[in-house]
DNA sequence: ATACGTCTTGGGCGTTCGACCAAATCGTAC
DNA sequence: GTACGATTTGGTCGAACGCCCAAGACGTAT
């Protein structure tokens, strides 16, 4: 069964999105071409203006989508009524994979930087932030009945992002054990118990 | 005295060297050109490749020499023997000023950003984060005795690029109080108390 | 005064850019 | 089979790009 035109249509028109996400992690934003996004997706230079009103319009399209199924798998995932236990982990699962996977990864980077020099893109996800800190702080408020609920998921959220970008230039930071410190910020644990009593520093390399 | 032409050269220099730190923030690392950055800078065009080898070589040399400062303020601040409430604040004042001062923060993310496609920014600046992290982990490790005192460091100098990405998107972040929630992480103050049994979440906007 | 190194000027090289368009092609509906 | 909307093609436009260079201007050392 041949495809339609509308069918093929669409496949074009999403082959440019995954190409201008693909492009715009392995050389930034603001280098993403006409040509070179065709170029990637196989068809012919003249087709991005045909499916988009511009070159940046399509770079938004193509962020938006990809960041999308990021942010509702951790809105469905805290909504979802998730116990302490499978919550902590989901998120070390989180900062582990982004850690890995550089692809998506560095795309958030790449926008909210982008989101800073346009303002559908920065209402976007301004939002989508919102939302994420939202069911983070009623999931944690629920979870701990902590007061700081909203500021732990402040810092939690901006954690992910900052380690995330520290982990693109120095891929060693993957070594560092942080479950317990981080389940320390969300307040599923203890006080810091030194292990021993003189206060000196630990050896770290 | 009329300035020699030695002296004009290093001036000229200086003002590429602004000028492009300036338009990295304004328009993207990856958008910055030749004829823009010296239009910026007052100079001639062929003034910059006379300067500089190429303008990448003039982009790393200009995010270099604003973040060197900030790091050396960090490290100085450290590594002076701060005690517990002068380097809480100092902290607390970092995360405030960068969020207030989106020159330099943007500058740091986009640096962060470009050192993931330029091998020479990439060690630089890996480097700058190992030394913040070493002195940071003594710095808490002599405070508190933590023994998770490496990873509460990595956490918080990721916290620090984080909450300067969010803080870009949504100035109104800046309206939550994170101080409490910053304590804890840095292992400074006991344990959440719940102001409530039940578990109820809080409000929040 | 003459020579030298440093800095600046103005322009030109070939390439690539975003955007746009008329014509050709293709399934579908009539 | 004919008309139509959706899609694709191949190309052009002016502008901006990075990089390079010959010539001039300037301060300094000899």
């Amino acid at each position: 069964m041949a495809p339609t035109s509308q069918e093929t249509g669409r496949e074009t028109r999403a082959r440019l999105l995954q190409a201008a996400a693909e492009l715009i992690v392995e050389d930034g934003w603001g280098t993403v071409s006409t040509r070179r996004v065709a170029d990637r997706a196989g068809v012919r230079p003249g087709l991005v203006h045909y499916h988009f009103r511009s070159v940046d319009n399509l770079l938004v399209e193509a962020a938006l989508q990809t960041m999308r199924q990021e942010v509702d798998g951790l809105l469905s995932m805290l909504r979802g009524g998730a116990d302490t236990g499978t919550g902590l982990e989901f998120f070390l699962d989180l900062v582990a994979r982004y850690a890995a996977d550089s692809e998506t990864t560095a795309l958030f980077s790449e926008a909210l930087l982008a989101a800073t020099r346009n303002e559908r893109l920065r209402e976007e996800l301004a939002g989508a932030l919102g939302e994420c800190r939202s069911a983070l702080t009623d999931w944690l408020a629920a979870q701990t009945g902590d007061p700081e609920a909203e500021a732990v998921s402040v810092l939690l959220l901006a954690l992910l992002d900052g380690l995330v970008l520290h982990h693109l230039i120095d891929p060693r930071l993957r070594r560092v054990p942080l479950e317990a410190a981080l389940r320390r910020l969300a307040g599923l644990d203890g006080p810091p118990q030194a292990d021993d009593g003189d206060g000196s520093p630990r050896r770290h390399t």
